[in-house]
RNA sequence: GCCCCGUUAGUGUAGCGGCCUAACACGCCACCCUUUCAAGGUGGAGAUCACGAGUUCGAAUCUCGUACGGGGUACCA
């Protein structure tokens, strides 16, 4: 496929609370296009209501970018040639535009209050009627809005939507939408507070920032022939369209906390890797049009098309990406997994770390096939930290009773010491060593070390024994195996 | 109510008029491997492609209708 020249996209999210996995998505999709086809990706802060904007939500949404790696080109902090990003911050562009549009008649005041409007749609829905913006002040003459607006009472701007015909636009993914402009209100452009909607500053911006393709959430169809009104009226170059689909939970409602972490910072302290849950998001609603499952960031930048963009909505699997975060786990080098490992040994363990480098790549491959997340790492290895005596019943073995285990564990103690004065032991010679005794003492290999292994790492299930005897070390190991001796006599 | 979008196994997707008695993946079940747990391997259950008409020699694929789901209808985005 050959690529789409001067892409720029945008990704404009309000800072109304933690950045959902929705949003993510939105934004990878908008990431990848830019990617894919060597153009800018361009963070927006739409802060145009100030009543719910919640402090800190920018900031969030900033970080859950960068642990995605999802980087942008232009944005409120690095800046870029079509700032500011900040809607607040672009006031004055917007009221530019309004005043146009009212001297050239194609938008005009209105003083109805809000509770006003609240009551004549009340009254239009008790008679049956469609709820909407009734014209009220459509044609007054400008001076009785303005005198309104100088006597203090809540003035917005209103777009003058002409009374009949239609509107269309073709969505790059669904193809032509056709849209009744008589269904269209007269809808607010500017708030009384000053502060534009979405629909003008959203409009305003992409004009003025060149954006070349909307990709975003379905909810915004029927709004498009809104904007594509005012693109119209403020003579402006319409960008491309594409509407993204919902995700959903599991009872097909919209995604939220009760679905599980919806907050994509609850993802990263539930131990997701930023590059599964990007994975797991790219193929929510948009495939490679293969059997490909697993992809790298990447990946998905080069493989990203809209044809490949799925328009029904999908619900949000927990397992599905759980699966797919163990595997990108497993694809993981064993060195960045070490430190990835050494680094919940040092937030989660009590005692002094004694392990070299190699021990941490040892364990590194022997655990990253079997943990699913980052916080499945330090349960299954804390018994080489932070050691506890298993629990009197799990010392056990077989029919054996008590005096019979006590001097099979004595002999394989001294049996490793002997091969620890020998010097060099290791995952082998233990081996070898533990089927020997196993062996002699005519015993189920499985009752056997499952006796040992419930010893030395205190619990039922652990990473492969005679690795883990090794990483541990046979003075440590034997000092564990005489502990439980003492349990038991 | 009105407007709009959508509908392939429980879930995500593949399919783009004949190769479809519908494929892959997650999940589920069984078996194999195996020192536990996993991972891996093999196999299985699970979809009359929402339903009904039509076009066509032929439809999951095209058209229309119905049902269902969702979105919008705010001085929210």
């Amino acid at each position: 496929m050959s690529k789409i020249s001067n892409v720029r996209v945008r990704f404009a999210p309000s800072p109304t609370g933690d950045p959902h996995l929705g949003a993510m998505r939105t934004a990878l999709f908008n990431w990848a296009f830019a990617r894919k086809n060597d153009g800018k990706f361009i963070l927006r802060i739409e802060d145009t209501d100030r009543n719910r904007l919640v402090p800190g939500s920018t900031e969030n949404i900033i970080e859950g970018l960068r642990w995605l790696n999802l980087i942008y080109d232009e944005g409120p902090e690095i800046g870029g040639d079509f700032g500011p990003y900040f809607q607040s911050e672009r006031k004055e562009m917007y009221l530019k535009v309004v005043n146009k549009l009212l001297d050239e008649d194609k938008a005009y005041m209105c003083d109805l209050s809000s509770e006003e409007l609240e009551k004549i749609r009340n009254d239009q829905k008790s008679r049956g009627l469609a709820p909407g913006y009734n014209g009220f002040s459509r044609n007054r003459p400008r001076e009785e809005l303005e005198k309104s607006k100088k006597d203090g009472k809540p003035v917005v701007v209103r777009l003058k939507v002409p009374i009949s015909g239609s509107i269309e636009f073709n969505d790059l993914k669904r193809g032509k939408l056709i849209f009744d402009l008589s269904k269209i209100d007269d809808f607010i452009i500017l708030k009384a507070d000053g502060m534009p909607t979405y629909h003008l500053a959203n409009v305003v911006d992409d004009s003025k920032m060149e954006i070349s393709h909307v990709l975003r959430g379905e909810e915004w169809i029927s709004s498009t022939p809104k904007h594509l009104l005012i693109y119209d009226f403020i003579n402006a170059k319409v960008p491309e369209f594409i509407h993204l689909p919902l995700i959903f939970g599991k009872d097909k409602s919209k995604l939220s906390k009760r679905h599980g972490a919806n907050s994509i910072i609850e993802y990263k302290k539930q131990g997701l890797l930023p590059n599964a849950l990007l994975n797991y998001l790219a193929l929510l609603g948009w495939s490679p049009g293969n059997d490909l499952e697993f992809l790298t960031p990447e990946d998905i930048s080069k493989l990203f098309e809209i044809k490949g963009l799925s328009t029904s909505p999908s619900i949000f699997d927990a397992e599905k990406l759980s699966w797919i975060n163990g595997v990108h786990i497993r694809e993981m080098d064993d060195e960045k997994l070490a430190n990835i490992i050494k680094k919940e040994v040092e937030a989660n363990s009590m005692q002094d770390i004694k392990y070299i480098d190699e021990d941490y790549l040892k364990i590194s491959s022997l655990i990253k096939e079997r943990i699913k997340s980052i916080n499945e790492i330090y349960p299954l290895i804390k018994f080489f930290f932070d050691y506890e005596l298993p629990k009197k019943d799990l010392i056990k073995c077989a029919d054996l009773d008590n005096n019979e285990i006590e001097s099979l564990i004595k002999k394989l103690v001294n049996d490793l010491r002997s091969l620890n004065e020998n010097d060099k032991y290791d995952t082998q010679s233990i081996e070898e060593l533990l089927r020997k005794n196993c062996k002699e003492m005519n015993l189920k290999v499985r009752d056997y070390l499952s006796l040992i292994r419930n010893c030395i790492t205190g619990s039922e299930v652990s990473p492969p024994l005679f690795e883990s005897i090794e990483i541990l070390g046979i003075k440590e190991t034997n000092s564990r195996l005489n502990n439980c001796l003492n349990l038991i006599s």
